[in-house]
DNA sequence: GATAATATTATACTATAGTCACTGACTAGA
DNA sequence: TCTAGTCAGTGACTATAGTATAATATTATC
């Protein structure tokens, strides 16, 4: 951080954008993403409209943003996966845990973070990067779990990992159509435990 | 159908928004959904926008109503599902045709209909409804597979059918994302030998 | 067949996300 | 310290989905 100069000119931009991304969330919180308009948002933060979209492609991009603080959480996540002996446990906590920080960020917040990667404008998403600390971690988890001779060995580890982090996006997709009104956290569990153990008696 | 009479006026709304349909759709395929505006529509069927609107709430009503069309085919699947000696294999025929179809429909629509599901406008998504066939038929598939001992039994099968629902909602969600740009029957097909099996050594 | 009721259509309008050309303050190099 | 160039910031403008309202065509009723 902080590698070039901070001119005023870059102070003043940074402080300028936090207040717009602050400000937003903020209103967002309290109405409800579509119930605020772009113009609300520049009326609060002191704004023009210039201004924000100088600092942000597009309104969803606040909440995007926002959504993907969670890969700066997978750091912190790893002393508690480390701290479980089993290798098949490491990787359910890291769904578990996964799956807490996106239920504690709340059904609207993410409807509209995945309602935003799929909008026309966009063309590639950057929540399916292969290079977010997710896939790395879910790749490393599995493969370790491999070599430990707790998961099956036939499958590479990355097929692993996306498998598993497709079918636990296919449930946050559907805990956001119905707004968060079943446990998210549950729903994982369940489903974590079919994909290891299987559906064969 | 046709339980009323027939009048000049219904036979003439019946063509009205057909031709709307087709026409929206086809401009749709054609330039792409985000490049073809209601007018533009509304201009090539040679109605107004207040008849566009009469007959479809919004623009990606037209998109929704031809990817539910998927419901009508789960019909036409049955024979080839009934075909198959094993339960197991009757799952697994059914969540291959049903991506199939998906995948016929094409990435751009499937993405549209994925996208407008999310909507901040929409209170309650009909593809996530129980009633669907996709759900009655998922939820009988399992069952029967379970009296006959070919599931496991201490899962409910409504929640296996929603499991793997879910599960393949993911792979399309994603494959939306990338634009269809991996096979999306070959995932499948990997998704539900997982789930099957699991992933124990 | 005149007329009231209603279904259907046309168009002007609103709301709002996003763009663009411009301004003037700040920075950096001489 | 002068000056060329950059960049934060501006707000009027555009594009387009969706709405409200007025007009017209069709049907039902007498």
């Amino acid at each position: 951080m902080a590698k070039t100069k901070m001119t005023k000119r870059k102070i003043q931009a940074l402080n300028t954008r936090q207040k717009i991304f602050d400000t937003a969330l903020q209103l967002f919180n309290k109405k409800g993403y579509d119930r605020v308009t772009v113009d609300d948002v520049c009326k609060k933060a002191g704004i023009s409209k210039g201004t924000f979209y100088n600092y942000f492609k597009s309104k969803d991009q606040i909440i995007i943003e926002e959504f993907l603080k969670i890969d700066h959480y997978y750091q912190e996540m790893l002393p508690e996966i480390n701290s479980k002996e089993s290798y098949l446990e490491r990787m359910k906590t890291f769904a578990r845990l996964s799956l807490k920080y996106i239920s504690e960020q709340g059904a609207p917040t993410v409807r509209i973070a995945y309602y935003s990667q799929l909008s026309p404008s966009i063309k590639t998403s950057p929540i399916v990067s292969p290079k977010r600390p997710l896939y790395q971690m879910a790749e490393r988890l599995a493969r370790e779990a491999q070599e430990n001779g707790e998961l099956r060995g036939d499958i590479p580890s990355e097929e692993i990992a996306n498998t598993v982090i497709r079918a636990m996006r296919g449930i946050i997709y559907e805990w956001c159509l119905h707004n968060g009104k079943f446990d998210l956290e549950e729903a994982g569990e369940e489903l974590v435990q079919i994909l290891v153990h299987g559906l064969l008696p």
